[in-house]
Parts: C-alpha cells; sequence; structure tokens
DNA sequence: GCAATGATGCACT
DNA sequence: GTGCATCATTGCG
C-alpha cells in the first residue's frame, strides 16, 4: 500500500454547503475512504450525479420528508444511503444548508486502495474495472450499508483508534486536469434530460456506456 | 460486444 | 399492487 498520509484529513463541512451542481463537479478528482476493522478501502470519484428536492422530480426528496429520504434534508457533508432494487445500497453526499434536501449520488470510482479487500467483498474474480463502476458496485466494495445512512462525512477516521470511518479527502497526485463532460442522469424516468451526471471523459472506471 | 431478464426489499399509491 | 437513482447472468452475434 502506498502513502496515504493526505488521505486522513477529511473535507471540512464549507466543502459540501454550496450549490449541489458546484460540489458535484468538485467532488469529481476527490477520494471517498472508508475504514473498517478489515481494513482501508478507497477510489477516487469519477463518476456523480446531482439530485436536488422540492424542484427535481427525480430525487428522493421531491415530495415529503419521509424516514428513508430524511438524511437530504439534514446538514451538509452527510451520507444519504438507500437500499435500491430491494438489494443494493447507493450512497450520496448531501448538498445545501440544513432543510434544503439535495445530495450527489456517487456512481463509480477509480479504486485506489485495498484492492484486496475489495476483492473479498466484491468477488475473487472481478477485475480491477468492475469493482467500483456502478453505485451498487462501488457501496458493496467499500462496505457501505445502511447502517452509514446519516453518517457525518467531515470527521474521518481520527489519529489512533477509530474503527469505523467514511469520508471525501484531498486526492493526491491524480491528473486533476481530466476533463469533465456531463450528460443526462441514468436509470431514471423522470427529469429523463437534465444533464446533472458529471464524469471524467474517458475514464475506464466511469460506469454506463463509454464515456464520449 | 450487446440486449433481455430475473432477483429482491421497501416506499408509496 | 406498482415502481424503482441496480446488477449478474444468459443468450445471441
Amino acid at each position: 500500500m502506498e502513502d496515504v498520509s493526505s488521505l486522513v484529513a477529511p473535507l471540512p463541512q464549507a466543502f459540501f454547503e454550496g450549490a449541489t451542481l458546484d460540489v458535484a463537479r468538485a467532488l469529481i478528482g476527490k477520494t471517498l475512504a472508508r475504514k473498517t476493522a478489515r481494513g482501508l478501502t478507497a477510489g477516487i470519484i469519477v463518476e456523480v450525479e446531482a439530485y436536488a428536492g422540492a424542484m427535481d422530480p427525480a430525487s428522493h426528496a421531491y415530495r415529503a420528508l419521509t424516514p428513508r429520504n430524511r438524511s437530504m434534508f439534514g446538514p451538509p457533508g452527510r451520507a444519504y444511503v438507500y437500499l435500491s432494487y430491494g438489494m443494493h445500497c447507493c450512497i450520496n453526499i448531501v448538498t445545501e444548508r440544513e432543510g434544503e434536501a439535495a445530495a450527489v449520488l456517487v456512481r463509480a470510482l477509480e479504486p485506489a486502495y485495498g484492492l484486496a479487500l475489495m476483492r473479498e467483498r466484491r468477488g475473487a474474480s472481478i477485475g480491477d474495472r468492475d469493482l467500483c463502476r456502478g453505485p451498487g458496485r462501488l457501496c458493496q466494495a467499500l462496505d457501505i450499508t445502511r447502517e452509514q445512512d446519516g453518517a457525518d462525512l467531515t470527521v474521518g477516521p481520527g489519529m489512533d483508534g477509530v474503527e469505523d470511518g467514511l469520508w471525501v479527502a484531498e486526492t493526491g497526485d491524480w491528473a486533476m486536469d481530466a476533463p469533465i463532460a456531463a450528460s443526462p442522469r441514468i436509470g431514471i424516468t423522470r427529469a429523463v434530460d437534465w444533464p446533472w451526471r458529471f464524469y471524467v471523459a474517458g475514464n475506464r472506471y466511469v460506469s454506463g456506456r463509454p464515456a464520449r
């Protein structure tokens, strides 16, 4: 494993409280990290989708606050994790100020740390490209479940004994000049034309059809 | 390579 | 009962 010194400092809450579309673009190239008793896993965010609240008919928070979407209404920098299609978890990062329901869905990571542990969770025959390519897959690789719903991503792993952590950090020497492209969001049936999906153009870890 | 499909839990009508 | 912010597998080229 490489040097992880830059990885242990979580981004502050101020990073997440801006306009959702801005935060979504800014999250591209950051690292999503997860520490459990089994070890550290982390990947570079290469694909996200923005979901707003009352004005976005594709959002889980389009209607009223419910037990499921509660985290989207909370303070920025928290996780919103939900169960999709009865079997996969997906993680969002909450944006905007508390009371304003909005979040960014993390759709794909370029695996960076703990690939062996990811493969234990995902399956021994899974290639690097498919470890974290897709919102359900990356949650399985990082062991993100609904237990992490509402988790504060700005706390970080701490200096010493914290066994369980989930946070977002700067990425060390990742090529930040990678071009960010936009497209409609995937897998939705409303607001299908809004270009609120952002991804690294040409990156092989992006989900869906080959990026153009 | 691609499209079609079943699995499966739960929020919501 | 219906509809998902999905994925792995199958069958075909």
